[in-house]
DNA sequence: CTATTTGTGCTACTTAAGTGCTTTTTATCC
DNA sequence: GGATAAAAAGCACTTAAGTAGCACAAATAG
């Protein structure tokens, strides 16, 4: 195991992406880290109405998680966001301190950094600066909620699944990240649809080139093609 | 014209229902409302890409105004927060001083109070202790944009269309208010949908009795008969 | 090595929602 | 009061998306 004022030098190449602790000085990580703990999560692991989990707050150092809800009635499931390394959660129960009824599901086997949800306040209070970055985290992710939104009412499920691919294209290295090995099923959960119907499109986009797939395996082809597509779909919707 | 340190007395009883500001006192109330003017608007009033929007931060103390979003390419309207007495507009700038591209629209003629976005920041800076009312208010936001998100995906317009009416009835009187007086058309932007799909589901619940409707004008007649129907809904949708 | 689970590919069918247009009703403005 | 415009009502048609089902292949567990 290692030491607690050790987790900074750790993690220091994914906290520095952190943006909600955008600023922090080193020496101010290791105050904050000081309350940290570390926790591993096996790949698959579900996380459901765990009452611990309203309580603390993570940090994720590795791995992916996804932040699910499942429509009552349906049982259908909806992914918000798709966390990963330097992601945090859960904001919405930090800022109100109200049970937030989501779930979450690690994709990979996952490491975080957990604290007490009123450690983490209590630190806050001390360093009143620090709201500003918090303020400014809620607005970007009001923003992404807000983007979400008109999403769902203006565009059709073509241009939501393109919009996806091309939102996690590696600007270098031109490759899919972060949903390139997940199933139809779960692409479908990400904007709001069915597996069938994700698969109807994918093979569209697969038969004019654009795309490969293979069993949770997606990967770019032509990205100029899918950029086409997408503006194609936009002017058909005038 | 009234003197500024009168704004207080002469709004305390729509100030006393601003969440964002709870637990003020008077004379705190009287600090902060001194960087503040009152501006009025005409009904139908429209706010689009004005500079000093951005510069500014409001309180709404008379009328309703709609903050909505236009599609670029098919010029369709969502209405994204139907704005009213003693709610503020615009929190994503103040939060993290970005640009919003968002339009407003007054529904009545209306009135507010303004304040410079820095001279509100300054503010809080201040009175540090108020950033927790903020992100309080912000984890409501996001919430609210959350079940959003939920319901365009989980459920169908007649779904939307009888939580919207119910969402709108008040307690005491079990009339339906700030909605009632809209046509079809802005009814449809509320919930992502159009006039013509809006009009048909209207027409099924006048016809089973539970709403009576006229030009510009909504009236519950049941709203047991309403409720009713939400479950067959929930119960239909699996 | 076999049995089971999980993911994909494809077909045929259903349906809610959107579209385009016309008719009717209601308000309001000279 | 009559003309004009706006909102609502109604109808026929199109279509994207959802649904159900099945065959097949790959991964996984026992």
């Amino acid at each position: 195991m290692v030491p607690k004022n050790d987790l900074f030098s750790k993690y220091e190449s994914v906290l520095n992406n952190c943006e909600l602790f955008a600023d922090l000085t080193n020496s101010q990580w290791q105050d904050l880290l000081s309350h940290f703990h570390e926790e591993k999560w096996k790949k698959n692991t579900c996380i459901i109405n765990h009452q611990k989990f309203l309580f603390h707050f993570y940090i994720i150092t590795k791995g992916r998680i996804k932040m699910y809800n499942v429509d009552e009635f349906s049982e259908k499931e909806h992914t918000l966001f798709l966390l990963k390394e330097a992601d945090v959660f859960d904001l919405f129960c930090l800022f109100d301190g109200i049970k937030h009824r989501v779930y979450y599901e690690c994709l990979d086997n996952t490491k975080v950094l957990a604290i007490p949800m009123d450690r983490l306040r209590n630190w806050l209070n001390k360093n009143p600066h620090q709201y500003q970055h918090f303020l400014t985290y809620a607005g970007k992710m009001m923003r992404a909620l807000e983007s979400n939104v008109s999403q769902l009412i203006f565009t059709n499920i073509t241009t939501r699944l393109l919009k996806l691919l091309l939102e996690n294209v590696n600007s270098q290295s031109k490759k899919l990240e972060h949903i390139n090995d997940l199933p139809n099923k779960e692409i479908a959960n990400l904007i709001g649809s069915t597996r069938a119907v994700v698969n109807r499109h994918l093979q569209e986009l697969k038969q004019m080139g654009s795309i490969k797939m293979a069993r949770n395996q997606l990967e770019i082809k032509d990205i100029n093609l899918l950029l086409k597509e997408l503006e194609k779909q936009n002017r058909n919707h005038k």
